[in-house]
DNA sequence: GAATTAATTAAACGTTCGTTTTATTATTGT
DNA sequence: ACAATAATAAAACGAACGTTTAATTAATTC
């Protein structure tokens, strides 16, 4: 009838964001109804409203985080100053490894871009842009130095962001390949797709792995 | 205040379709609601009942027809024994050309899959399971015959489409690239990436567009 | 241990949703 | 011309939605 023993500000508020981040990736922002979220953490609709004045407050809080985040992660992961190549290849295994541990926020954050009012799409889109902003300017070294061959810096970038964002959709922790598996394999996909191999014969960005050679299907 | 002057099923339900398709693309499908879709074709809620006895059936039905058109259009297009190199070509030149021309439609494909219901969700993607696996046909055949240098079919499938799909993200008809521009660097793209080099300097697998390099904006 | 504050429940509010029912008009077939 | 039918409008239904208000209890402070 009123609080309950035990409860506690900072943990509801934690179980409020990691029950929404699922249930939004499962059933989507709209299809998700405030009162599911609160029986998903044991708790009236009504509490919610302490915590986020809004669902789109919630909703913003969780993308706006997943971009600061993938952000911080880049800027502790990026080599001080290295070759074109080894800068691409410390964006890509950062970006896989940053997706991969978060894809449902991740699924949050590329899907339910429309549910934003038009300042807070803004915000997001901005943070996005200077992320692949310096994926841009690695393809750009990269195509002045002549060690990868590119014919569009800007479109490059997109296709290789696309697909390593894409691994979130198929992959599954613990079914066919390890994460360091497809890590690997989206490296050299990518280093091919850049058309870098000045580095003598099969030039190795990555700890290397034992690959499988596995035949069967990938999940949908 | 019934049947107005004109009104015609056919028609109607063209314009219901075409309709959903744009409205759904850029609100979701749980935001568009069906009164306002009646709005957008010019007529009430209920008559659009006539047509599709629930929301959930017009969603489907778009996105079976959009899954059905894709895999007509491959077949059609789909070379009679070629090289793997050239049915690889000639699956990359379909797949960017369809997605480019219908937009929305991938869009409410790729976007709304989890508003479906079980069995329905289980028919579109027992369509899309066949589609990719054409292409991973393509890259196995081609890594047997060593014409292509591919770790792991499956995982380069995804990838690939993924990659390509992902066109419809940031491109916009008659911006800064042509529809043959952006085909063109996707091909060479994934050549490079499933590491198709094997025909002299600089295959060209497509028609020969000018590449114009351009750096700036150029509307037609 | 009393007063204060934080956390929550229970109930309600107005709105909108997908859908159904019923009536009405335009078109078609004879 | 007239019946039959196809296409729509108008209104209503119950359910669910996001959110608010008010009351109630647990934890904290002094």
């Amino acid at each position: 009838m009123a609080r309950t023993t035990g409860s506690d500000g900072e943990k509801t508020e934690a179980a409020i964001r990691e029950a929404a981040v699922n249930l939004i990736a499962r059933l989507g922002y709209e299809a998700m109804s405030m009162r599911q979220l609160a029986a998903e953490v044991g708790v009236q609709a009504a509490a919610l409203y302490r915590y986020f004045p809004t669902k789109e407050d919630l909703l913003f809080t969780l993308m706006r985080e997943h971009m600061e985040g993938l952000i911080r992660a880049w800027n502790a992961a990026r080599p001080a100053a290295a070759d074109p190549a080894r800068r691409l290849a410390a964006y890509v295994e950062n970006h896989i490894a940053f997706h991969i541990e978060r894809r449902h926020a991740t699924h949050v954050s590329n899907m339910e871009l429309r549910s934003l009012s038009h300042d807070r799409l803004t915000q997001i889109l901005r943070m996005r842009t200077a992320y692949e902003k310096e994926l841009r300017a690695i393809l750009r070294d990269g195509a002045e130095a002549s060690v990868f061959s590119v014919e569009d810096t800007g479109l490059t970038a997109m296709a290789v962001i696309q697909m390593m964002t894409g691994v979130i959709v198929w992959f599954r922790p613990g079914e066919r390949l390890s994460i360091s598996e497809v890590t690997a394999t989206y490296l050299s996909m990518t280093m091919r797709l850049v058309g870098a191999e000045a580095h003598g014969a099969t030039t190795t960005y990555s700890a290397p792995h034992g690959f499988g050679r596995a035949k069967d299907a990938v999940a949908p």
